[in-house]
RNA sequence: GUGGGUGUAGCUCAGGGGUAGAGCUCUUGGUUGUGGCCCAAGUGGUCGUGGGUUCAAAUCCCAUCACUCACCCCA
């Protein structure tokens, strides 16, 4: 038997119902806070997310699924949706006309990371991009737009830590001090940290191990570091969220992986997913959109993880399953030509109907129809059909009614709207 | 890439050198043409795969694969 890939998933009847439920709270929110949808392909040249990512991260490093378009050209699945939409954003100049754009898209991305709890390989993300703004307004309306969504979804126990990164004047220096502050105490560092303090060293601040925290206890903190604009623009958003009634953490370690971020980011966390504690993140990304070979347009942003969403949700997926509005259960060849007949001008009429075709005994039709959970079942036989009567039974009160062959499909539809 | 846990029926799992098990599901019957509850019978498995030890292996040993959790990293 072949069986799918590592870290890849089906959703299933049953739960897909969950995922579009979701998806359509989602979108609703996104209309309503002036956000127009945007579908990027799920490839792109392996160049746009080397830069916009970063070579030295762990994504453009190893979890890339690459591969050879022809010879020369390297061609990536998207492992995020950011990058796709800058893109998109800079070839076809929507900032000529206006420069102010909210774009959401919903989709999977892939990443070759070894699979765990709330991790795939193909995962979902919904994500949102705001681009042209540079008001700290809008860093606030967004982490609001995140948890009004999760608020619809009725998820428990999210909230959103902030921080802010600083800008290309700021952060080298903050940069410079903590490198100098983690070589006076190189020896009390885990061998990743030591690995990170030359490659990435913001990622030291959220080593987990107990005692690289012991050791960071006094590190220099990025608030403290922060220009006198981001400062700034970091106490408006702050003050912002309060007015709006936004409880967040302001998190001094929190940093992102990818290289694009500056100034405000934030990660909506859950303690209910195991080691995945990070449900959305996002920031503000002002340099990128120049980078990718735009002008010089500020941008903001933040990806749900879509898979995680469905496990923290409240909401119960089994009770949105489809059931049947009727079951035609014919008795005889002669019956089954008719069931087919009705059973199709009822669902062209816009009615949920399984017509039963086996053949087997009305019981075990009966059987499936309740299986089904139908709220009716249309019985046809050879009774039925010589005295021009049919019998409708509804399965909830287990009355049965008599419906007259002639005008079938439009008796039950009145009877049913 | 590294470490731990788990692989037995469609699903959830028990068993632990001597005939392959339970519950649920499914099929049929109890009701000549009426579902859920109940009762009865039945279908369904090379015990993940390959090798070794043994008179005998699902069970012990070795290898391997898959799943899963965690590290790393991230949504």
């Amino acid at each position: 038997m072949i069986q799918l890939i590592k870290g890849f998933k089906d959703i299933m009847p049953g739960e897909v119902e969950l995922w579009q439920s979701i998806e359509t709270i989602a979108r609703r929110n996104f209309e309503v806070f002036g956000f127009s949808e945007i579908r990027p392909p799920m490839m792109e040249k392996t160049d746009l997310f080397k830069r916009s990512i970063g070579e030295a991260t762990d994504i453009v490093e190893k979890e890339m699924y690459t591969m050879e378009q022809s010879k020369g050209k390297m061609i990536t699945l998207r492992p995020e949706a950011t990058a796709s939409v800058v893109r998109a954003y800079i070839q076809h100049k929507l900032y000529a006309q206006d420069p102010v754009r909210k774009l959401y898209t919903i989709g999977p991305m892939f990443r070759r990371e070894r699979p765990q709890k709330g991790r795939f390989r193909q995962f979902y993300q919904i994500n949102a991009e705001v681009f042209g703004v540079e008001s700290p307004y809008i860093d606030a309306q967004i982490i609001l737009l995140a948890m009004t969504i999760f608020k619809d979804l009725k998820v428990k126990d999210v909230s959103p830590h902030i921080n802010s990164l600083g800008c290309q004047t700021c952060r080298p220096k903050f940069k410079q001090a903590l490198v100098d502050f983690l070589d006076e105490r190189l020896d009390k560092l885990c061998d990743d940290c030591k690995r990170r303090k030359d490659r990435n060293p913001l990622r030291v601040l959220d080593c987990k191990k107990t005692t690289c925290i012991e050791a960071l206890v006094n590190a220099p903190a990025i608030t403290d570091y922060l220009c006198e604009e981001c400062t700034k623009h970091f106490t408006a958003v702050k003050k912002a969220l309060d007015s709006q009634g936004v409880d967040y953490v302001i998190a001094k370690r929190l940093v992102r992986g990818l290289d694009y971020y500056a100034r405000t980011t934030f990660e909506i966390q859950t303690s209910s997913l195991g080691a995945q504690n990070s449900v959305a993140g996002g920031g503000r990304y002002d340099g990128l959109v120049k980078l990718l070979g735009g002008p010089e347009i500020p941008g903001i942003g933040f990806a749900i993880g879509f898979d995680r969403l469905v496990e923290i949700c409240s909401m119960d997926a089994k009770s949105m399953e489809q059931k049947p509005d009727v079951f035609i259960a014919p008795m005889g060849e002669k019956a089954a030509e008719f069931a087919f007949e009705w059973g199709s001008g009822l669902s062209l009429k816009g009615i949920r109907t399984e017509i039963e075709l086996s053949g087997k005994s009305l019981k075990s039709m009966m059987k499936r129809a309740n299986r089904l959970n139908s709220k009716y079942v249309l019985m046809v036989g050879e009774n039925e059909l010589e005295q021009g009567n049919l019998v409708l039974r509804n399965m909830e009160t287990k009355q049965q009614a008599d419906i007259p062959v002639d005008n079938v499909v439009e008796s039950i539809k009145s009877l049913l709207t």
